[in-house]
DNA sequence: ACAAAAGCTGACCAAAGTGTCAACTTTCAA
DNA sequence: TTGAAAGTTGACACTTTGGTCAGCTTTTGT
């Protein structure tokens, strides 16, 4: 292992213990901050079900807020993912199509998340900064704009785009954040794959129909 | 005030008293459960915004479950009320028009009730019984049944019924319960009635091309 | 007027919660 | 091999919380 590394103090190998134990810390408060919210989460909990004592939690996190934050900023990052496929290059029709499908394959396998992000909004966005609220505005002004020019171009019809795009955020969330209501709504015993790819066609077929000229 | 009453205790004149106290309770208790959700409230927190000590918030109520649940059994009596313009009599564009108004109409003028439902769900509706969730899959049923009635009859295109109500349901429901995030997309400071109106029309609109036969 | 019912509340617990710490063990570059 | 940094943890301190209670005041039918 010759020119290994010797930076600034003394371990690296993958950094393994700590990246590890954080990795668990983080997944296991995914999971109960989406149950019970920032306030109705004890850090014992997380502890228990991350397999860690909690003053190792505290080793790593230092309050209950931190540990909240670093999940909330890690799940920012993907927040605008699936908005790729809005993109001025092309058709309307199939980037609508895709973007739904995209949203409703992550809201299905990030429940969790899915369900932490809606539970910080509706209990008033208190961790979400200044800065991560403009970064979800400047997120939706960049893909408004597309839509303005597919309108303009007179690829699909003058729908505001602004309420179109809470219609498909909407939409597509709701059958993981309300799972409960959504198994009730469709009398399934729990929500699998086809009922997402039914949904997917239901929403797509419907939207469409709803915003490009008649064919 | 001759033949009164002398039911079998004492008193009676509107009860005045336990029943401006309980609505001060409940009331308070929306707006906190709302922000909180169940774990996350206090009940010292419900006795201050109610005005009461809180020993004496013990007095009408015996534990947090039933200040909560009472709430809920009250929220589910409206639950079903917009739906009724769902109805075989009308025409499918009427109908949804009007539900759509509806519903968003009662989701803004009633947002902590909104949002303590949704806070419900999505932290796993843990407190809706059998029984609710029974009535919940049987009032969508009825209104499967009359959407299905309009297909048969070529009144409107063949929709999954489920998945349209869904998409109803939350289009409707984001502007009161995601609000933070409605304000930070659509751009304005707070959502006012206008917004609101803007939203029916778009959604009523795109919904309808999209599920009626092109005129 | 008056006694019984209803309403009120400060003070008090036991349990649960957050966060700390000192002492211990493990890891690893030299 | 070694010693310093990293990691671990039981026990503890302190605060908050749900819920109780005994004794008080108010209301009300008679």
């Amino acid at each position: 292992m010759g020119a290994n590394h010797m930076a600034r103090a003394v371990r690296d190998p993958e950094e393994r213990i700590r990246e590890r134990n954080m990795r668990l810390i983080i997944k296991a408060g995914i999971e109960i901050f989406a149950r019970k919210g920032f306030d109705g989460t004890r850090i014992a909990e997380i502890a228990e079900a991350s397999g860690l004592p909690k003053a190792n939690v505290y080793y790593y996190f230092s309050s209950k807020e931190e540990i909240y934050t670093a999940i909330i900023a890690h799940l920012l990052a993907s927040w605008d993912d699936a908005l790729k496929y809005i993109s001025p290059e092309r058709e309307p029709a199939e980037a609508f199509k895709l973007y739904i499908k995209a949203k409703l394959e992550y809201t299905r396998k990030n429940m969790a998340e899915s369900r932490l992000f809606a539970s910080e909004i509706i209990q008033g966005a208190r961790f979400l900064s200044r800065k991560d609220r403009e970064h979800i505005r400047q997120v939706t002004d960049t893909h408004v704009a597309v839509i303005e020019g597919w309108i303009a171009a007179g690829k699909m019809l003058p729908v505001d785009p602004r309420h179109l795009f809470i219609m498909l955020w909407a939409s597509t969330q709701f059958y993981s954040d309300f799972e409960p209501v959504a198994v009730d709504a469709l009398k399934k015993p729990r929500l699998k794959a086809d009922d997402y790819e039914r949904a997917a066609s239901t929403i797509t077929e419907t939207i469409l129909r709803g915003i490009l000229r008649h064919p």
